[in-house]
RNA sequence: GGGAGCAUAGCUCAGCUGGGAGAGCAUCUGCCUUACAAGCAGAGGGUCAUAGGUUCGAGCCCUAUUGUUCCCACCA
């Protein structure tokens, strides 16, 4: 074939050479963004916006992949597509990365004022923040970019005071003391959510306070002495016959000296420990509920960098692992160190920067759950949503169901600043989405709150801030609720549960209706990729080498909803050679067609194995459309791969040969014609899959009258028109009987270069037509051919290879290879492994039980099974007979 | 302490509502058969973790056990 023959595919599939140029082609045709369009239905999906801080990694390479592949199969079978890209200002990571940068120059937060830093911020944010976005165009993503959003832009900041303002008025945000996580090296709060829990060697201490009066002492336990200069009591439980005496005597607090009550109260448990606990109200939470009931005073001893107070002179200034031994000497030379135990025990850290968090009272901002968390819990309960797979809906219920009031504050300067407004003057506090600048009581100068909210707070509007939000916009309208949430199990708690009780309270309307769950990329020895361990691969250096469709294939398939997957060489490799298989299936389809116009002949001039090709087709288009439809993507796409590699190219490419010696013959128009219609319609059903591949053939292949891209061409369906199952049974006895004649010859080692004539005696003379001789003669090294019904003798077994299928009896003249020993052999051992299926199949036939209890159609089923193996006894034992 | 997942070929994993186990890679054998050696044709390899149970029938459902991973929880 000369190459002009060969438009558009050139010899080696070099995927580097077209991805980019496709993608630019769909997004100047502006396919990515869908319409508004009422006689449609609307399929969305928002994204996770990922982090401006982030780059690509293989995590969102999955996340991206899955969520593409819905998109893309919902667009092609026509519904108005809406997939809403964007990213997160990740206030946090954010901050920290500025002010590292700013470390380096010499600088603070302080030096720069709030506002040049935030202006710094936002330069940041320019240069760095569309990195991730150009990553996602790499992975083919087919994103609408034209509304592109970010959690920090006006639209979503406006949403943001909204929400703030109405949870206010309602009584469901509110401002408080309490005890809060905090983050010594962020320097901010953080909500329960955002501690890691990690485990740790440590010790406990056990220490004496001395009780009042003499007369003994008391002994406590912890993991944090320096907390003891926080001790306001000493707790017993009320039950404990130990300590009765005790309550509301007064111990003394080692190297304080304060006098420190010894109350009655549940925290402290009889069996643990010496059963009493010192309590420090102002830095462990448990103790801070102590205090409360117990009315204790509250004691800061830490400040905000987790240094010990100017209260305390001897330390004060000290870190709290200085001061820990400090304390801990001094306790020593005291006496008051009675015993220490090595521990391992689970210490809270951030999520972000994986200090040691430290309990402390605090002003802030909380949202109180348990209002809101009842309808979250009813739309999962009642169906509404959905997770895929559902066990998560556990994981859910469980954290909905205990979650603690959500602190939202955080000391930071990149994010929304609380929309809380005090009076200089008189300290009336007002909450107002517009800016508050005079108090609305006395006149006065009013000052805004410096906190800003946490990230997830503006992640939990996401669905709805993106389309507008609090307008009733034409998006909103159309495309909401959306469709799909496709996200990993480990920000179910963080991201999916507070937009589900987000979207019922403010929209008054479920997010979503599926979450599908995935989960985590680790490498090829089943670990975490992580940036300490430096295994991470790197995404574009695999779409650089091997391209996007082998990345995005690699991810999904083999993978099922919520399991985590490995990735290694060998699966990109074996990605990239069905790429290859793809592309060099198309080359052949393409450098025979000399058609300019695809058309399916009718049935009457059909072949056989084109209606073999088509039924399986068809069928194939069913099973991708309701493994998708229920998320399972990794199912549907290694039928694909089964289909085009074993089906299509192993053998009706190898079948269609025959014809295509002549082209312009009718027969081979009619291949043609048929190899063109089943390869684009796979090109169709992979596409979602393999976007860029699918499309660079597409467009070298005949598409006259069809769409103009695939990416908007209708994804195919089943179609009874297509059925041609008892057809397709000829071609399926061809496949069998040549599969058993290369075995024999394989196993005889017959070299193919040698032909031999194939007698095929068979009572299925239909399936095995003149037409099919030229297959034997390609497939299974023959000569020449001949059937018949009963060759009666007139072979002998003494020169011929007998090979008994269910199809048919082949006997292959190869005399000088023929052992009748070996022959008889091998004949008996299939006799027997015959005869035992008989058995088997017999013994469950008789079987009262099964044949009254099983399903009508498994019966039969069994009983043709039995048919089959009792005529392929008989074929064996006939040619056993032949051979004495 | 509570909850969940996983355990299937040498390795990595599929196996949909129960009807005699599959793929990729690896291994062995033979092929440059003009789409593809990133390939073609064959082959070997599994008491589906263990023990019970339900069922006519269990890799699949139930119970227990073992190993392993993860999530949640304020254990002083």
């Amino acid at each position: 074939m000369n190459s002009e023959m060969n438009m558009g595919l050139p010899k080696t599939y070099n995927p580097s050479e077209f991805e980019d140029r496709l993608y630019a082609m769909w997004t100047e045709k502006g396919y990515f963004t869908p319409e508004v369009d009422h006689s449609k239905e609307h399929y969305s999906i928002v994204i996770p916006p990922p982090n401006i801080t982030g780059q690509l990694h293989m995590g969102h390479a999955l996340d991206n992949t899955l969520q593409d592949i819905l998109i893309r199969y919902k667009r092609m079978s026509g519904y108005s597509t809406l997939w809403l890209p964007g990213t997160d200002h990740a206030s946090i990571a954010t901050e920290a990365k500025i002010v590292e940068a700013m470390r380096k120059e010499g600088l603070t937060k302080e030096d720069l004022g709030r506002d040049g830093f935030l202006e710094r911020a936002w330069a940041w944010k320019e240069q760095y923040g569309g990195r991730i976005i150009s990553q996602l165009k790499k992975m083919g993503s087919s994103c609408d970019w034209t509304r592109e959003r970010f959690t920090l832009d006006e639209g979503c900041s406006r949403a943001v005071r909204d929400v703030f303002e109405r949870l206010y008025k309602k009584g469901l945000i509110y401002r408080g003391e309490r005890i809060i996580n905090w983050c010594p090296h962020c320097k901010t709060s953080i909500s329960n959510a955002e501690v890691d829990y990690v485990e740790q060697d440590g010790h406990f201490w056990h220490i004496k306070y001395p009780l009042v009066g003499g007369g003994g002492y008391v002994e406590v336990a912890t993991t944090r002495p320096e907390t003891l200069l926080g001790d306001t009591a000493v707790a017993v439980n009320p039950e404990d016959e130990r300590y009765k005496d005790l309550i509301g005597k007064y111990c003394v607090l080692p190297l304080v000296g304060r006098r420190i009550p010894i109350v009655a109260d549940e925290h402290a448990q009889l069996d643990k420990g010496t059963g009493c606990v010192k309590i420090t109200p102002a830095h462990d939470p448990n103790d801070f509920e102590v205090g409360r009931r117990q009315k204790l005073p509250m004691e800061v001893v830490l400040t905000e960098d987790a240094k010990i107070t100017e209260n305390y002179p001897k330390y004060a200034g000290m870190d709290r692992y200085e001061a820990r031994k400090a304390i801990l000497k001094d306790l020593e030379e005291g006496g008051y160190l009675c015993q220490i135990d090595n521990i391992k025990h689970e210490v809270g850290t951030c999520y972000r920067c994986g200090t040691t968090i430290e309990p402390m009272i605090s002003l802030q901002w909380f949202v109180k759950m348990e209002p809101l968390a009842k309808p979250a819990i009813e739309a999962v309960r009642d169906g509404r949503i959905k997770f895929v797979p559902e066990r998560f809906d556990k994981n859910y219920f469980h954290w909905m169901e205990n979650t603690q009031d959500w602190c939202i504050s955080r000391q930071l300067w990149w994010g929304h600043r609380i929309p809380a407004y005090y009076c200089d003057k008189c300290g009336e506090t007002v909450v107002s989405a517009d800016h508050v600048d005079t108090c609305p009581k006395c006149g006065g100068h009013m000052t805004q709150d410096p906190d800003t909210l946490d990230t997830w707070f503006s992640s939990a509007l996401w669905p709805f801030s993106t389309m507008g939000w609090p307008d009733i916009t034409e998006d909103l309208k159309y495309f909401y609720p959306t469709n799909t949430l496709v996200t990993g199990y480990d920000i179910i708690t963080f991201w999916v549960s507070r937009m589900i009780f987000s979207a019922l309270e403010y929209t008054d309307s479920i997010p979503f209706d599926t979450v599908l769950i995935h989960g985590l990329v680790r490498d090829a020895q089943g670990r975490k990729m992580s940036k300490s361990l430096g295994n991470g691969i790197d995404p574009l250096e695999i779409i650089s080498t091997y391209g996007a469709d082998a990345l995005r294939f690699a991810l999904a398939t083999g993978n099922s909803p919520g399991n985590d997957m490995r990735f290694s060489d060998e699966k990109i490799e074996a990605a990239r050679n069905f790429a290859n298989k793809l592309w060099n299936a198309s080359r052949f389809v393409r450098m025979n067609l000399t058609i300019d116009k695809v058309e399916l002949p009718e049935a009457s001039k059909l072949a056989p194995e084109d209606k073999w090709i088509l039924c399986r087709f068809n069928k194939l288009c069913a099973a991708v459309e309701s493994s998708l439809d229920k998320y399972e993507i990794g199912i549907a796409l290694s039928n694909l791969y089964d289909f085009v590699w074993d089906i299509f190219c192993d053998w009706y490419i190898e079948l269609s040969k025959a014809r295509l010696a002549d082209k312009e013959s009718e027969s081979g128009l009619v291949a043609q014609n048929v190899l063109a219609y089943v390869l684009t319609g796979t090109l169709k059903l992979l596409h979602p899959f393999m976007p860029f591949i699918t499309e660079e053939i597409y467009q070298a292949l005949p598409h006259e009258g069809d769409a103009e891209s695939i990416m908007i061409s209708a994804y195919p369906k089943y179609d009874a028109a297509l059925d041609f199952e008892t057809d397709a049974a000829h071609t399926d006895k061809l496949i069998a009987v040549i599969k058993a004649i290369r075995a024999r010859r394989t196993e005889m080692n017959v070299p193919p270069s040698r032909k031999t004539k194939v007698y095929l005696e068979t009572k299925y003379e239909d399936s095995f037509t003149p037409a099919t001789f030229p297959f034997f003669m390609r497939l299974a090294s023959a000569s020449e051919v001949e059937v018949s019904a009963d060759f009666a003798g007139a072979i002998s077994a003494d020169n011929a290879a007998q090979i008994v299928t269910d199809a048919a009896t082949v006997y292959l003249p190869l005399s000088e290879l023929i052992d009748t020993e070996k022959e008889r052999a091998r004949l008996s051992k299939e006799l027997e492994k015959t005869q035992g299926e008989i058995k088997r199949l017999e013994g469950k036939l008789s079987n009262a039980g099964f044949v009254a209890k099983a399903p009508a159609q498994v019966v039969d089923a069994e009983k043709a099974k039995l048919e089959k193996y009792k005529e392929t006894l008989a074929a064996i034992e006939a040619a056993l007979a032949k051979l004495n």
